[in-house]
DNA sequence: GTCAACGCTGAAACAATGCTGAAACGCCGA
DNA sequence: TCGGCGTTTCAGCATTGTTTCAGCGTTGAC
């Protein structure tokens, strides 16, 4: 599969011989945070794979050319990205359900944008769960372990220390880049909701509270300050 | 029971009277990895099973000549590998369960694949586990045990506390994705109607409601609050 | 080298934001 | 009509950004 990249918008590909509705669903999606593309046929939707990639086709059933449904079946083969079946009201619906091999998902025409939008997200999401389901993923330092799934930090005994969301982000982001310096800038885009404009202090505010429960479980000066440059995390990597 | 071979792709065997549904269902087992073998009708996948055997079987309830009810029953008795039951869409789930059929897993036409694909691994997981032990295959956690195929909730003591629907499945997507945040979106995903669009708020309210009942038979801060993130499923798999 | 002014940082207190749980309501299908 | 379920409302409160202040390292002048 065109694997999607990491923090940058999903890329979806709308295929759809009606103009309209095409551009429609484009402007949509890309109001969505999506990065949005659009095909007219099956044959331009093929070139702009192979051109650009997609990490979610958004298929028309009924077009001119090739149908949805064929290139459907053809391309849920291998590699090929997952796929949402858009059906017009009136083709019968019930008939598609039972067509609806290949596809991950499907709605009928009209369909709600905000719905189509959702379901979008949630197909893409299973498919990013399937792919990174076997990671255990658990980051060491110092005999400490935190625990990404359950956002938890466990001390070098076991015990567990209580994070709050915004401790944790911050502990997550120094933890994922140690022994250098992180300057609060740095910081802020890490572990804080950047949607807004927040001060310096606050990530002074947020390393004392990390800092503190370390230091309450016996592990001081990991969190080290660099006056007029920022934080460095400065813990090895246990095994 | 036709043991499954290690280390080989598992053996799905579709029976389905549609041709579409039948291939398509054996397209995307076998794009999942699995051996997947169709039969038209319940005459032939007698046939099928005697000639080869088969891992899993997934049955579609309503087909011309023997039912798919009638064979599940008859079937689920000795050695028969595990069921899962296709309702047509109309059909109640909820319904089924009431009846005393055999199947290890029901699901409501038209199905996600992805969501079937799915079902099927959690089936041949939970039969391996069991494999010695005798049929009636659950999820067991802290001494509770849910049972799938009838829906059901067992506290320690063996008493059963009734689920509605959506408790039933919001329980079941949690002992399916322990000991990690899940967050209201995935929950809505695993567990609810993703038929239109649904407030998140409506997660926190089930989860309540599930709460209380665990709670009821001394099963507290089972379903934690991860505050900002989500739900976690803090239960330990009972043997 | 000494000293003082300055600026940076840590700590604590504070307040606003928004998240959550509980309860109640209303809709809808059985 | 009733149970199930999604929505709404509201109160409580954890979280978190801001502020204030003191300590201290840094820096520049003398």
């Amino acid at each position: 599969m065109a694997l999607m990249t990491e923090n940058s918008p999903p890329r979806v590909l709308i295929v759809d011989d009606d103009a309209d509705i095409r551009n429609g669903l484009a402007e949509v999606f890309a109001r969505a945070g999506f990065d949005a593309a659009a095909a007219a046929d099956v044959a331009a939707m093929e070139r702009r794979l192979d051109s650009h990639g997609a990490d979610l086709i958004v298929l028309d059933l009924m077009m001119p050319g090739e149908d949805g449904l064929s290139a459907c079946k053809r391309l849920s083969g291998r590699g090929a990205p997952p796929i949402i079946m858009l059906s017009a009201l009136g083709d019968d619906a019930d008939r598609i359900v039972g067509l609806e091999i290949g596809a991950d998902d499907y709605l009928a025409k009209p369909c709600n944008p905000r719905e189509l939008v959702a379901r979008a997200r949630a197909v893409l999401r299973r498919a990013r769960d399937t792919e990174n389901a076997p990671k255990g993923e658990a980051l060491r330092f110092a005999g400490f372990r935190l625990d990404i799934a359950r956002r938890e930090l466990h001390d070098p005994d076991g015990v567990v220390i209580p994070l709050s969301g915004g401790e944790f982000r911050l502990l997550r982001a120094f933890v994922e880049h140690p022994q250098r310096v992180l300057t609060r800038e740095q910081l802020l885009d890490y572990a804080f909701n950047n949607d807004s404009e927040v001060f310096d202090r606050a990530v002074d505010v947020q390393v004392s509270r990390v800092r503190r429960k370390l230091e309450r479980r016996g592990a001081p000066d990991i969190i080290r300050t660099i006056r007029g440059e920022g934080y460095i995390f400065d813990a090895k990597p246990s095994p």
